[in-house]
DNA sequence: GTCTATATTTGGATAGAC
DNA sequence: GTCTATCCAAATATAGAC
């Protein structure tokens, strides 16, 4: 396979990706997803044997990296002298912002697949989830804890729920704040992070 | 219609919500609907005209009363000798929290269809609710803005963002805090409001 | 206003040729 | 691995009796 070559399986994730960020899961159809990815009809259900099927691979594809570059992330900030609360914050965050960038592979569109994915509640997603990607968090959670060794273990829960609340919000674009015109997308993303991270920092040590 | 009666179109609404909050828009038919409603399949279609007009009634049954009671919140916060940033603050999430207290009329149920609403980006619904409910939000932004005036505007709007994700993700139950056993519903949404203004309260502080 | 019955469309999935 | 054709279930919506 050349760099330029993608798979009927590379071509039915991306046009899926695409139409669940837009549509959600429930509102697009395989006949949609089978026409943008410009395949047979029958083809998803070769590759991936069913839509729900379809879903977790999309998952798949995006957070394994997303994951291993938080965790990545996250080691460089732990190796070093004094891990200000800041450098963890930016290792969760960051990646997840890049991901917004990202919009000649999709990743733009996954961010919002991801939003759908809290909202929709399906169990069975967010076992997969769970199962698969929750070390991370729990990996977060503890060097959080480590920086913040007042603050009560529950109390530290709440504030990581909001913090990761604010975050997809973020990501998603849900809000009021709209790129303006003069600024390009990688310097709204570096702004994005900055603004969080500052905002969650700050949040963690409420007295 | 007496206190106890439910017209056919209360039942209607009801359970569609609660459908709603559960599987989603695209997710939830109006067979389930008229089905939990136990009203016939074709009364959708006469009382509502539509399925998307169904949704529209939803919101507005809600976020009618919603608005009114944040707005005589921050009226009362306002007119105090002074109005720290907690009041303020409370009186934008207190009204939305309680909406999780209440079970009994689906106000739970409806706080998992807003953080949907959010979630699906459908624009004619989120034209909707910029028209019908915007002014709220702008109301409290104007009177956070009086009591951070060191803050640029452009660095208030972030943040206000970022507590409009964190409540959205609290209301809706998406993170990793669940209620412990012992406690009542009514003291876990307190607590969730208590943190939760702590922690915007900091983190629209932070330097 | 409510019902039964049904028209019409659309969806996921599969069979079988190539 | 990909195609056409098709099955079958489920959806929205409507027509017309009561």
């Amino acid at each position: 396979m050349t760099a330029t070559h993608f798979s009927t399986k590379d071509r039915i994730l991306s046009a899926a990706e695409a139409l669940f960020a837009q549509h959600g899961f429930a509102g697009t159809s395989l006949r949609q997803v089978t026409s943008q990815a410009d395949v047979n009809l029958a083809a998803v259900n070769y590759h991936f044997g069913s839509k729900e099927n379809l879903v977790n691979e999309i998952f798949r594809r995006r957070l394994d990296q997303l994951s291993q570059e938080r965790l990545d992330a996250l080691k460089a900030a732990l190796a070093k002298d004094s891990s200000p609360l800041q450098d963890i914050l930016s290792a969760f965050i960051r990646p997840a912002l890049n991901l917004t960038l990202d919009r000649q592979h999709g990743g733009a569109a996954f961010v919002r697949v991801l939003a759908r994915a809290y909202a929709e509640k399906n169990d069975r997603l967010r076992k997969f989830l769970s199962d698969n990607y929750g070390h991370v968090l729990r990996e977060f959670a503890k060097a959080l804890a480590g920086q913040l060794p007042e603050l009560d273990k529950e109390t530290l829960y709440w504030r990581l729920d909001f913090v990761a609340g604010a975050l997809t919000y973020a990501m998603a674009d849900f809000g009021m704040i709209k790129r303006p015109d003069g600024v390009s997308e990688k310097d709204h993303c570096v702004k994005s992070a900055e603004q969080l991270i500052a905002f969650a920092a700050a949040g963690l040590q409420a007295d």
